[in-house]
DNA sequence: AACTATTTATAAGA
DNA sequence: TTCTTATAAATAGTT
């Protein structure tokens, strides 16, 4: 984003990549947070470094709580798409375009 | 972020709220997918809308597992912390300086 | 770990 | 709403 446009693949030097995943982690959490305050929603973001470590936000500051909210919520087509052995990326794709569908509905 | 800097608190407007709420939505599920994409981490985003409608983005497609393996991974401070009933908004914020800190480490 | 030159994101406006 | 445009923010590459 900033000297020199950067490529949208997986960044081979580890500095880089490392430097990067760090910068980039630390603003997408903030943008969550943002997005909170703004508009009274509650988010949770979890991110697992390639190593395995965990980094997470749970706005609500109860991560436990929005998980069980969240399954207690699941979209039944989720739960159908999943019993018909669709493939995940299909899946996420689905679940993407309707969530940009809705913009144009009421939130 | 344009045409004027905007506060960070919760937006009393319906309208911009809403609009502000698509925007920022789809933003923060991008930023998301770049920040996996460039440094191969595994990440999932979980938006509850203020009327309780989930939005949401794994990563590897599967919002299921990722929670399974978050779950089975709890850091250790986390869980003595639950405990000794510390406020959840301390707790939050102990984890956001701790993942800042981490960035002057290997993640 | 700081600093900018740029790219992105996005708040207002049309 | 959808598109445009002026600005604010994020960040890639540099020092």
């Amino acid at each position: 984003m900033a000297r020199g446009k950067v490529q949208m693949r997986w960044i081979e030097n580890p500095v880089h990549r490392q430097v990067t995943f760090c910068k980039r982690r630390m603003g997408l959490l903030k943008k969550a947070k943002e997005l909170s305050v703004l508009c009274d929603a509650d988010i949770g973001v979890i991110v697992f470094s390639p190593h395995g470590k965990i980094y997470e936000l749970a706005t609500n500051g109860n991560m436990q709580g929005l998980i069980e909210r969240y399954k207690s919520n699941l979209p039944e087509a989720q739960v159908e798409s999943n019993e018909q052995n669709i493939p995940l990326v299909i899946q996420q794709d689905v679940l993407l375009l309707r969530q940009e569908v809705d913009c144009f509905r009421i939130a």
